[in-house]
DNA sequence: TCAACTTTTCTACGATCCGTAGAACAATGA
DNA sequence: TCATTGTTCTACGGATCGTAGAAAAGTTGA
């Protein structure tokens, strides 16, 4: 109940990297250049998209929850609600949270975590 | 790339709890019984599926590297890939890996952990 | 070997989601 | 008030998923 489309997502990575709340025209311009003139890998953006197109996703970005748009300003504004890193733990918790054994799947998780990973997470866990 | 539908994941839950490889036979009459005569919650089971529906979410299932199944015995018996903790785990690596700082939503995520949980990844980090 | 039955594969349809955008409507500025 | 700019409505095509019939392939008792 939170899968995004790869519009959305390059929507979601505009506005969690810019970031200040930007319009819609704002936002079609970045991703027309985003990823452009890179010339190598797969140009995946570089697409001159209808601002409506961008204003859709917006909408349906709302909808999930991701986005909130200012209504005052006349070009709305648009943010993310939470942060990048807010967003992908929470993504994470309800992956783990869909798990019976809940302790098992940490376990597997840690299991495969870099080194340099288990020494952020120790730190964090601070063990006293 | 490895969202499951509702049907799709009623059926893994079934592989990953019964859990020696089944039939599409059984798994039908698992999905008509499952969760049923619960009378209370939504009861989301309890339908009498076609055998070829349950084939194919089976082959669905397959494709998407979920499940395999022994083409050698003639009622093909189904069995999960890997056990549904590994896959779990597998799927909180994917949403950690789509994020650019990687640390930063470790410390977000061990943040909304409960305190047996942080006690359990303290012991799986073995500290030292 | 053949008919009857079981199992699997093929094909398909409706619902939903996503990329995409035109048409129509609303606000703004001159 | 009119031209311009921005927003909402509506829609369509592709993909995924629930659902299952039709057809093909395999199995088995006689």
């Amino acid at each position: 109940m939170a899968s995004l489309g790869e519009l959305e997502r390059a929507v979601m990575d505009l506005l969690w990297a810019g970031h200040e709340a930007a319009t819609a025209n704002t936002l079609r311009d970045m991703l027309a250049t985003s990823t452009e003139a890179k010339g190598d890998a797969a140009g995946h953006e570089g697409k001159e998209l209808a601002v409506t197109t961008v204003l859709t996703v917006l909408s349906r970005l709302e909808k999930k929850g991701l986005v909130e748009r200012e209504r005052g300003t006349r070009p709305h504004r648009y943010q993310a609600v939470s942060s990048r890193e807010e967003h992908t733990a929470e993504l994470m918790h309800e992956v783990l949270g869909s798990a019976p054994d809940r302790a098992a799947v940490l376990a597997q998780f840690i299991g495969s975590v870099t080194e340099s990973e288990a020494e952020t997470l120790r730190k964090l866990l601070g063990h006293v």
